[in-house]
DNA sequence: GCCCTACCTCTAAC
DNA sequence: AGTTAGAGGTAGG
C-alpha cells in the first residue's frame, strides 16, 4: 500500500460561502460532494474544502500549494452582501437572493471553462460533468487524492485535445461538439489566439475574440468572460434566462430579441454577471420544485 | 439581419 | 420496460 499522500491546509475567511449554490448549479463541472465535504482539481492540484465557522477549510494534495491560485478560484475576499445589495429592488431578486443566499462566482482557468462550455451546447447539467470527466480520466495526468475518494486527473491542456482526432473525442460522448473542441484547442496551441490577452481586452472585444473559436457563440463567450474572466458586464442568456426575463419581467409575453437583450444589458447593472446566476438559479428552482417551493436552508 | 434546421448523445418523462 | 422529446447553442443555409 503506497503511503496516505500528505495534506496542506489553509483556513480563509469568507462569509456566506454557499458551497452547494457555487459549486453544483452548472458555473463549474468538477466538483463532487459527500458530507458536505467538496472535492476537486483546479489548476493541477487535488482539493477538498469545507465549510467552518467563519470560514472555509482548504485542503490539498499538492506538494507546494499555489494558494493563491486556490483563493483566486474562489474569491473568498469578494464582499457578496455588497454585491447583492446593489442588485435592483425588485421581489424577484429579493427571492433570488435569499433562497441562494452565499451564491459565489468563480474565477475558473480560461481553457478549462472555455472548453466546458463549448461542450454545454443542448446538454443537461449532469451529461456536461460526465463527459469532462471522461476527459479528464482518459487524457489527464493523474495525481494524489486522498484515500476513500476516486482518482483525480488534471483538466487536459490545449495541446493535448489538439492532437486528438476527431474520433478520439467522439469517443468520449460528446457527440458533433468534438470538431469544435478539437478546432479551438489547436487554434490555442497554435497561438493563434492568446487566452490570456483576451482577459486584458475590455468586453465587447474579448467577446467578439472569444465568438472567433469554434462552437463559440454570444452565449458561450459570455460564459467565459463571466466565469472565468470576471467580466459583470458579461450576462450569458440562455433558454433559463430568457425565460426567467420573459415570465417576470414581461409577464409572459416574449419581447423580442433586441428589447430583451437591452433589458439584460441594462437592468441588473452594476452587478448584471452576479444578478444573471442568482436568476438562473432562481428560475430553476420554480420549474423543477415548483413556485411554492421556498427552500432558504443552505448551510451558510 | 432574422428565421430555420441539423447536429450527437444521453437523460428524464411519459 | 420501451419510446421519445428535449437538453445552460452554434453554424450554415
Amino acid at each position: 500500500m503506497p503511503p496516505e499522500p500528505r495534506t496542506r491546509s489553509k483556513h480563509f475567511e469568507a462569509k456566506f460561502y454557499n458551497l452547494r449554490a457555487t459549486l453544483d448549479c452548472g458555473q463549474a463541472f468538477r466538483w463532487l460532494e459527500h458530507n458536505d465535504t467538496w472535492t476537486g482539481v483546479i489548476h493541477g492540484q487535488w482539493i477538498q474544502i469545507s465549510n467552518r465557522q467563519s470560514g472555509i477549510l482548504v485542503e490539498t494534495t499538492a506538494s507546494s500549494p499555489k494558494w493563491d491560485l486556490i483563493a483566486g478560484y474562489f474569491r473568498f475576499t469578494e464582499d457578496i452582501e455588497s454585491i447583492t445589495k446593489a442588485f435592483p429592488d425588485d421581489e424577484h431578486m429579493t427571492r433570488a437572493v435569499s433562497a441562494y443566499r452565499g451564491l459565489r462566482l468563480l474565477r475558473q482557468d480560461p481553457w478549462e471553462c472555455l472548453a466546458s462550455f463549448i461542450l454545454s451546447s443542448t446538454k443537461q447539467i449532469r451529461h456536461i460533468r460526465q463527459i469532462i470527466s471522461k476527459i479528464a480520466k482518459h487524457h489527464g495526468e493523474e495525481i494524489p487524492s486522498l484515500p476513500g475518494h476516486d482518482p483525480a486527473f488534471t483538466f487536459p491542456g490545449p495541446e493535448t485535445l489538439a492532437k486528438l482526432s476527431e474520433n478520439a473525442l467522439r469517443e468520449l460522448g460528446m457527440g458533433y461538439r468534438a470538431p469544435y473542441l478539437r478546432q479551438t484547442a489547436q487554434t490555442i496551441a497554435a497561438g493563434k489566439i492568446s487566452l490570456s490577452e483576451i482577459g486584458k481586452l475590455p468586453y465587447p472585444k474579448a467577446k467578439a475574440l472569444l465568438q472567433q473559436f469554434a462552437g463559440v457563440g454570444p452565449k458561450i463567450a459570455d460564459c467565459v468572460l463571466l466565469f472565468a474572466y470576471g467580466k459583470q458586464q458579461a450576462f450569458p442568456i440562455d433558454v433559463w434566462v430568457k425565460r426567467a426575463i420573459n415570465e417576470l419581467y414581461f409577464a409572459g409575453q416574449k419581447p423580442n430579441k433586441g428589447t430583451l437583450e437591452n433589458f439584460a444589458q441594462t437592468y441588473f447593472q452594476p452587478n448584471s454577471g452576479y444578478a444573471q446566476q442568482y436568476l438562473f438559479h432562481y428560475i430553476r428552482m420554480m420549474h423543477t420544485k415548483g413556485p411554492q417551493s421556498n427552500s432558504p436552508s443552505s448551510n451558510l
